[in-house]
DNA sequence: CACACTATTGCAACAAGTTGCAAATGCACC
DNA sequence: GGTGCATTTGCAACTTGTTGCAATAGTGTG
């Protein structure tokens, strides 16, 4: 799988080693590029696959995906913390429904036109930009 | 003062009551619109005044302004869960360094230019719309 | 200003998240 | 394949956040 082997070379690149619990993590993300994981998702398959990984490491190696621009944390209503691979060329931004937390990610248009929107802003790094859009949904508008 | 006013009436229009605990945190975060809020912050001030307000009603009262677009939550790293004043006609979105947590306001003009760069995103409402951007400040610029 | 009605609080037990430290282990080098 | 060493883990104690429920107290009404 290509996309893994980029990974792994980034660990390697930070001198970060590659772990039963960071490599079962990885792939468990890498698995559901789409989802949003919650944390319970998260832990039930360390918990049946690498069998016992502490909490603390799980939390540990979420924070180390975050700094690495490979997952990103979002918080929604309603669901609480979730976690979102990012890790990819693509672009990626997200509308959250502030009633029921539904996130829909944004497309590659909209993305260069917002992008482009921001130029002037100029003190303030636009590289592996993400952006969170809070609204209501179509259910939930009012 | 007219804007605590205001406020005071949202809350009476949705049976809302003015307890002491609620007043405490209102006339807080008023006293601190320019600021991201820590919940450390907000909970001493509240011991200090009101003196002995729980925690769970601390929590629950931040998570009723959150639903009524008065306050918004940011998750500033290295620094937190933050809490921000939003309650106004004026606009705000937010630009936060994922390194070192430093968020700063952004302006009506590029408010305005981005909303308008949102346009065709038809299932989504954009009313009370918030925005935040995730990237790098300038001193944590790579 | 007392009453009734319902929103809100405090409490306590629990769940989720954090941290320092000693023990374990991945990995580069031989 | 063994060795050394820095990284990572598990553990335990702790802090932070959540929830159900009974007691408390705002608020509108007369």
């Amino acid at each position: 799988m290509k996309k893994h082997r980029d990974l792994i070379s980034i660990l390697k690149a930070k001198n970060l080693r590659l772990t039963p619990a960071r490599r079962g993590l990885i792939q468990y993300i890498l698995d559901h590029k789409d989802k949003q994981l919650s944390l319970l998702e998260i832990t039930r398959f360390l918990e049946t696959t690498v069998d016992g990984v502490n909490r603390s490491s799980v939390y540990r190696n979420l924070e180390l995906l975050k700094k690495l621009d490979i997952i990103q944390e979002l918080n929604l209503p309603k669901k609480g913390k979730r976690f979102q691979y990012i890790f990819d060329k693509e672009v990626h931004h997200f509308y959250i429904c502030k009633t029921c937390g539904k996130a829909s990610r944004g497309n590659k248009v909209l993305f260069g036109r917002i992008e482009k929107a921001l130029k002037d802003v100029h003190e303030f790094s636009k590289a592996n930009l993400s952006m969170v859009f809070y609204g209501y949904c179509e259910r939930c508008k009012r």
